[in-house]
DNA sequence: CCACGGCCTGATTC
DNA sequence: AGAATCAGGCCGT
């Protein structure tokens, strides 16, 4: 029996699905029309937005029993209104909180989220999907929704046991290294995830750089979209490029220091700002269809 | 601190 | 068409 229910949480202020699951952050959802497929927390999901809220199918656990995780995944209990007021300081990234309102952050598992980043460098968000989906096919637990079949995202334990090697054989690239690396210190309890929500986020920023592997982009990205530290703000090559033409009229600042920078600016969700920055120039490439390459 | 080359791989560009 | 180039970085020199 196929059960459904649309999740009729009080969503006072605004949110949109599509932009929160396109914005990439996630790597595990697929789109089927209006309807996105994806896995949490070993639970296969199937969501869709309408007036009233977010309509559910899931497996293995019933949708009434998700209502707190999802919750929780989607951020539903931050207050935007608040997050906008803060982060609203100027006509350029009022333009894209206007043009995106109802992005929310999101908060991931810490573990996969973690996989993802370190799948990120040098590679582009249709590759880091694929990359996570033969993780799961390979090393996760089948789960089935409606005739779909997905795969649960395998533990730390399970991937440190899989090693360097068979990593790479599923295409990981020198990723594979760093990946198996941080498996082994998850796995061994040197790097307590869950622990660092307790640490600032200076602090908690040095211990996942302690990994090789991981530098400050992927330490931000996890810290913003796993870990509640909404401070955050990840930098790449788009969030860059937008800070130096609309910010930092094109001074030279180190990454820390353009960090530093949005954070004085934008304040406490510096995390929030960045996400709107990212998502504006990245469809903006693509609606234009050409970028002009003189920056690098 | 900064600059630079190398790293896996697949898609896109020339 | 085959060869460069590039992609949501990081590390070592």
């Amino acid at each position: 029996m196929v059960s459904k229910v649309t999740v009729n949480l009080a969503i006072p202020h605004p949110f949109d699905l599509t932009a929160t699951l396109e914005s990439g952050q996630a790597h595990r959802w697929h789109r089927e029309g209006r309807w996105y497929c994806g896995v949490v927390y070993g639970n296969m999901l199937k969501v869709r937005q309408n007036h009233m809220g977010i309509e559910v199918f899931s497996a293995p656990a019933e949708p009434e029993e998700l209502i707190p995780l999802l919750t929780s995944y989607f951020r539903l209990d931050d207050n935007l209104d608040v997050v906008y007021q803060t982060i609203n300081r100027d006509p350029l990234i009022a333009d894209m909180i206007d043009r995106y309102a109802g992005l929310r952050l999101l908060r991931q598992e810490p573990w996969e989220c973690l996989v993802a980043f370190i799948c990120s460098a040098t590679s582009n968000i249709p590759r880091i999907g694929a990359n996570m989906e033969a993780i799961a096919d390979t090393y996760g637990q089948r789960i089935t929704l409606q005739c779909h079949s997905r795969f649960s995202f395998p533990s730390a334990d399970r991937l440190a046991e899989a090693g360097e090697q068979a990593l790479r054989d599923i295409r990981l690239g020198f990723r594979a290294k760093y990946l198996a690396y941080a498996a082994r210190e998850v796995a061994e309890g040197n790097l307590d995830l869950e622990k660092l929500r307790s640490l600032s986020y200076w602090d908690a920023k040095t211990c996942l750089m302690d990994i090789p592997g991981i530098g400050a982009k992927i330490a931000d990205c996890v810290l913003a979209f796993s870990l509640d530290k909404m401070e955050a703000f990840p930098i790449d090559r788009w969030v860059n490029r937008a800070m130096q033409e609309w910010y930092l009229n094109g001074r030279k600042m180190s990454y820390e220091q353009v960090v530093r920078w949005a954070q004085s600016y934008f304040g406490p969700y510096a995390g929030y700002a960045q996400q709107y920055l990212f998502h504006g120039r990245r469809l903006d490439r693509r609606v234009r269809g050409t970028e002009t390459r003189t920056g690098k």
